[in-house]
DNA sequence: TCCATATATGTAGTTAACTACGTAGTTTTA
DNA sequence: TAAAACTACGTAGTTAACTACATATATGGA
């Protein structure tokens, strides 16, 4: 099992975050058809979003979750499809869609509820370890946040040695 | 800047996981443009392999950068479009293709070391924290590896909690 | 008050990975 | 030694995110 990207450093970076949430995701699918339960864990951010405050324009759940908007349109529409939600105009502003969970998607959350609490512990084993993986990814927003990737970059190159 | 998936925890990990390998492939796509490099960071694992290895089959390259075959064709067909590898029969075994870079291909890996030392130091500022990134990712691979996530709640499942 | 700008939503097309399946050589075994 | 099983490669179609652009409504300033 000699693989030179798992020993190429931190250059792979991107492609060994994305081969792990990949696979989380489609793990994270058989869990829910495990249990029963007709959800994918794509939708999980927006479900959860709506569970927790109610009534949000697509916009705002865009921010909420971190996605561009059209992503979360796209889940929007599955999630109607799933009749998991539905949604109002806004009367004060037209231009908004105000998105609320169905009665259907509120039962399904609670009946999740457990289901998540066994998600929540299979994920600990896996990322609390002496380098806890989700801390790890905070602690990676929060300096990204302050300045890229890219800004980053250029700093160093401009400081001289490279 | 209130994001419920910032704070809805682990359960969202796979999401955050992509949004962070998005974001940095994307950076890394602007670094190679900056210093004039006609390179794209999706390519940096079959190129680096083959530094490394010199001559590979398609499934033997698959393999050492944790691909699927075909995803690895299609980069192997933008690498020949680009004439930085090409390929040849095995003479002892006729299903086989093997690639190598090209002179073009080895003079552009030598021309990418100072970048490729500017983008590890980069990342060196975003992933070394209190808890490593790197360290933290090969740490839940290694878990995974032994029991998967399904593996994993399926057994909490049955131990009678949940 | 009306025009310019900004915001909310939507559509179309792209990307970077995947799985499923098909074909052609190679190896094993009955 | 011929059939079965395996391996290597390739194609087609899918997925889950994205950017760019279009349209409709709202708002602020001259």
């Amino acid at each position: 099992m000699t693989n030179v990207i798992d020993e190429s450093g931190i250059l792979a970076i991107s492609t060994r975050l994305q081969r792990l949430a990949d696979a989380l995701r489609k793990e994270g699918q058989l869990i829910y058809q495990s249990f029963g339960l007709d959800f994918e864990p794509k939708w999980f951010p927006v479900v959860y979003t709506l569970h927790l405050k109610s009534s949000l324009s697509v916009v705002e759940i865009a921010n909420e979750i971190g996605y561009a908007h059209p992503s979360t349109i796209s889940l929007l529409k599955e999630l109607e499809k799933q009749q998991l939600i539905r949604s109002k105009k806004d009367k004060t502003d037209e231009r908004k869609r105000l998105i609320v969970l169905t009665e259907k998607g509120k039962t399904l959350v609670n009946a999740m509820q457990p289901v998540w609490e066994n998600m929540q512990r299979a994920l600990s084993e896996i990322a609390d370890n002496k380098h806890n993986l989700m801390k790890a990814i905070e602690e990676a927003e929060a300096k990204l946040k302050v300045s890229g990737f890219f800004e980053r970059s250029q700093k160093i190159r401009q400081s001289g040695n490279l």
